[in-house]
DNA sequence: GTGGTCTAGACCACT
DNA sequence: GTGGTCTAGACCACG
């Protein structure tokens, strides 16, 4: 289910992080599901358990799981208003993206046609 | 002419490399121009001259500028053919974000009325 | 008569034993009654036995009840009185918040206003 | 200046945040004060240096210092928007213990007269 | 079994 | 020098 690229440059507990909320936004996990123990987790990737942890914690400050000591770490209920608002900050980023590339002369079409593109690809949740 | 922010997160040299890149492409610096010195913009920035240094290398590296050993450092003939497979790069950039922002549930609306704000924005180069 | 947050931060078993305080407080339990059996209120709770004899053993330290091995557990006669103490030193922890908010520039008012809203909040035992 | 209770129950990287907060409040650190680095703080307090980090991040979180890589932590000159929006929380958590403490029986009078003492202890910012 | 904290020590990027 | 990440392994509280 989860998988690392250890050649990337992004840590590998935010790594963890970013692929947890994308099994939410792709139903996999769904809100009140239990998430793998720090442990199971740590094996299956053949990371330290601290870092599995500090995912957590991380998913923990973003509002997506609620962790309770001794028990486990569960998708909150309202995850999905946690998602909307980091989806928000992702439209700001895209957005300043945006006024580089016009800056570079990029015409607005080549911009246009690629997201539509991406719109139209149907149903695909390919992240 | 230059201005860093010491409290961003984005390291210093990378500040450098990309007010460099907003220069050209506002016209202040043109093919074949020079760049200040390590030394002088070392002191005009109060940082460190190998943190200049550091940023100067990232502009050779991204095709920007050509440092000649012992006589300076010149911005490129081709320059902007370097910043427009910059501006590709970023625009791949934004349609993973663009693709990240879908998944969340995101309307097309949502996305193109902020980018046709930013384009619509008249003439300035507000980078 | 009992509830637990299973997403609840406060261990369970201190869950247990803050309720069974207010069971009391509140008059469903008096002095000398018995508690449910660890079987039962485990099984009524769907959480692990030990969890509710560590909560009873809280409560004995407490001075809320006293376990009799193989009869049960029962309300002290005294029991009131560890409720004073408690409530004393609830108000010790008060001051040292109340300390705190001051240092933080809250003014007197601010806080003698939320007090008194509680107090003057009618008979109500909402615990 | 720093100084941790080894026996205490309040972890210690909490600890050093919590001290760090009073420092703050009491105006030993100002706005875009530095804080020891790292190292230096965990060679004083002969805690380990991740444990150190870990209160950096956590006043990161709280919105108590901005932390530059490679430059250093540094208390944010927003510092007591910040720290408002904390003796909020605290506002609220002392009203919890202070309904606790009305349905134990304590009379309004016994909170009013602690609190007026403390907040007419002159100007001591005893923490 | 679960997560939370901590130590010891390493390597990296940045200044 | 600075902070950031990661590994290895320990101990604790909780269920």
């Amino acid at each position: 289910m989860y998988q690392i690229d250890a050649m990337s440059r992004t840590p590998v507990y935010e790594q963890i992080a970013d692929m947890t909320e994308k099994l939410v936004l792709s139903g996999v996990l769904k809100p009140n599901d239990m998430l793998p123990s720090v442990r199971s987790l740590s094996a299956e990737l053949k990371t330290n358990p601290n870092t599995v942890q500090k995912a957590f914690t991380e998913l923990d400050f973003r509002g997506i799981v609620r962790t309770v000591p001794g028990r486990g770490c569960f998708i909150r209920p309202d995850v999905f208003d946690a998602l909307k608002k980091r989806a928000a900050a992702k439209l700001a980023e895209l957005c300043r993206l945006c006024r580089e590339i016009r800056a570079a002369g990029v015409p607005l079409e080549d911009i246009t046609t690629e997201i539509n593109k991406i719109y139209n690809g149907g149903e695909e949740n390919g992240l």
